[in-house]
DNA sequence: GGTTGACTAGACTAAACGGTCAACTATTCG
DNA sequence: CGAATAGTTGACCGTTTAGTCTAGTCAACC
């Protein structure tokens, strides 16, 4: 009973937006307030704190877009490969059209918020978070590093490691591309990946549009 | 004549210690007077803002710390592709040493900052301090890239995209050890770095003691 | 239609923040 | 010495901030 509200959503999507564009640091309760339409009295209803609302922010993000994605991409009706090299290519559109419509090439709000705080005692709760939002993500990249591997398409070698080698060549270059604000950058990365992985083969799919 | 003073040196360096460990958005302009021991007034004697003191204190760890190292470092007199792996491994040393330190591993802070600032329309002067440094450094890789292409020991491409898959490699490695607070994902970097970059053989000199 | 519980409004506080200022101090040069 | 230069100090100001609290509104269900 009582009415219903969507306050909490809003809320979450303006926090996720302006950690963005800007950066978690850089944003303050009353700028999520106003971008929300939401007033702080609401606020404090729903979350604790910034990083209380950052957290369900991410954890929404991952539900409602991150993971559909990657379970489409990471199909196993999929070539392993592929999977990775189409999952790179459709990071390139999203990036691309990012900057097409908002003039900015974003890059990854886990990466960017997982670096600022991090080091930082007090937000352990986002830490946490980010933390399992990587492992999440890079589980997607060990199977299919694993499926490549029993198929004899990549050299041996151990797939966590070459997970964790991919992921740290995604973000990076993704952190770059929104440094540069650039997402051209990221044009290469398809083939960066077959390499890093150590594919035999470095022929990437749905590239030949290039 | 009239007095001396230290007092900007010691504000840089307090600065650069704060942003490494927090981040550059969560620490105040009266958390660096604090711990560089410096009056606020004096602050504003020698600095106008705090991003006028980061632009400063970026430029002042580049021309103490990071050039010196990498001249050194990317020395022609030393094969071009050692000059990467061995850049990496000291690069590893120096993360592991932090770590035991301060108990953090700290990254970058270029890549930290720049992650945090550079989509901020406002930090302007910090962004393109950003950038410059980047290009610095990846000048480094880009002659030592040239160098191995010209002797044959590397695969045919583009030196320029191959240093910005390297800086990307490398920098998303190190943010990643970071977020993770674990040096020791670096301990791959040389071999990985060879890999980005189409290396011909992937022995990597120093790495024997591992 | 009345009660209950979910949600909203916004005024309020105390602390923290960026930034200013005028008075003060130390050093150096003539 | 004394004047000019370079740097220091801490009180002070207006604003922004996180966070609280109370009074009120709205929807649902009985």
């Amino acid at each position: 009973m009582g009415r219903t509200s969507d306050a909490n959503e809003r809320l979450m999507d303006a926090a996720l937006d302006l950690i963005w564009e800007e950066s978690y640091g850089a944003i303050t309760i009353d700028d999520i307030c106003k971008r929300a339409d939401v007033k702080k009295g609401s606020f404090y209803y729903f979350f604790d704190s910034k990083s209380d609302l950052a957290v369900a922010a991410l954890e929404r993000m991952w539900l409602q877009e991150s993971k559909p994605k990657m379970d489409n991409m990471f199909s196993p009706s999929v070539e392993p490969l592929t999977r990775i090299t189409n999952y790179l290519h459709s990071m390139y559109e999203f990036q691309a059209e990012l900057k097409r419509k908002h003039g900015k090439t974003l890059g990854c709000p886990v990466m960017s918020v997982g670096s600022e705080t991090c080091t930082c005692a007090e937000e352990t709760a986002i830490g946490t978070k980010i933390r399992e939002l990587f492992t999440r993500k890079r589980r997607y990249y060990e199977s299919a590093i694993r499926d490549a591997l029993a198929e004899g398409s990549i050299e041996p070698g151990d797939p966590a490691e070459k997970a964790t080698a991919l992921a740290g060549l995604i973000e990076g270059i993704l952190t770059q591309a929104r440094i540069l604000n650039n997402p051209e950058i990221l044009r290469s990365l398809p083939e960066l990946a077959l390499r890093i992985v150590g594919a035999k083969s470095l022929a990437t799919a749905p590239t030949t549009k290039s």
